[in-house]
DNA sequence: TATTCCTGTCCTG
DNA sequence: CAGGACAGGAATA
């Protein structure tokens, strides 16, 4: 808008660590949104990544917040729930658009890349859906997870192949 | 089977 | 500011 860059004008985020069945985890939210869910070996890690998600904000721990990383991880436990979330991702147009698409996937079904590039109305973009995958900034509740390759296998996946195909193999058995 | 191009973003030189 | 790398995939040789 006004002065240097970035893309949201982000005072303050409230900032909460809990544990989850896929490990620790940090969610960050705003006017009762969430704008972040990240996994990561340790809170100094966790704070890091979001620091680095979001350079003009400040961070802050906030109990406030208890109750939400209460159903954050019950949503990693069982992903079947994401619907009732308020979300507020942050990211381009295009970005927008296919994390959209992906919020249309029902648990259990998934999807090929291929599949959201179509479904957004650019066919070949098929790699850009890929990285705008990798640049979700809402883990889990935006269901990247459920986007595979084409050809096969589980793909990667920002958080590791590892808690992608636990995700998968969760919501498979729902 | 091996290249090459496609497309959006980010990272590096 | 230019070039390369990516969570992929289709087209071409």
């Amino acid at each position: 808008m006004t002065s240097t860059s970035s893309k949201l004008p982000d005072r303050k985020l409230q900032v909460g660590l809990g544990d989850s069945v896929l490990g620790r985890f940090a969610v960050a939210a705003s006017g009762g949104r969430i704008v972040a869910i990240v996994f990561g070996r340790d809170d100094a890690a966790l704070l890091d990544d979001l620091r680095r998600r979001f350079p003009d904000a400040s961070l802050a721990a906030d109990g406030g917040v208890a109750d939400l990383v209460e159903t954050v991880a019950g949503l990693i436990a069982r992903p079947a729930m994401a619907a009732s979330l308020k979300l507020d991702p942050a990211g381009t147009a295009f970005q927008k658009s296919v994390w959209a698409a992906l919020r249309r996937l029902p648990a259990g079904a998934t999807a090929s890349y291929a599949d959201i590039a179509t479904a957004i109305g650019a066919p070949k973009a098929v790699r850009a859906v890929a990285s705008a995958c990798a640049a979700n900034p809402i883990a889990v509740a935006i269901p990247c997870h459920r986007v595979r390759p084409k050809a096969g296998g589980i793909g990667g996946y920002r958080w590791g192949a590892e808690r992608k195909a636990a995700l998968l193999r969760a919501e498979a058995a729902l």
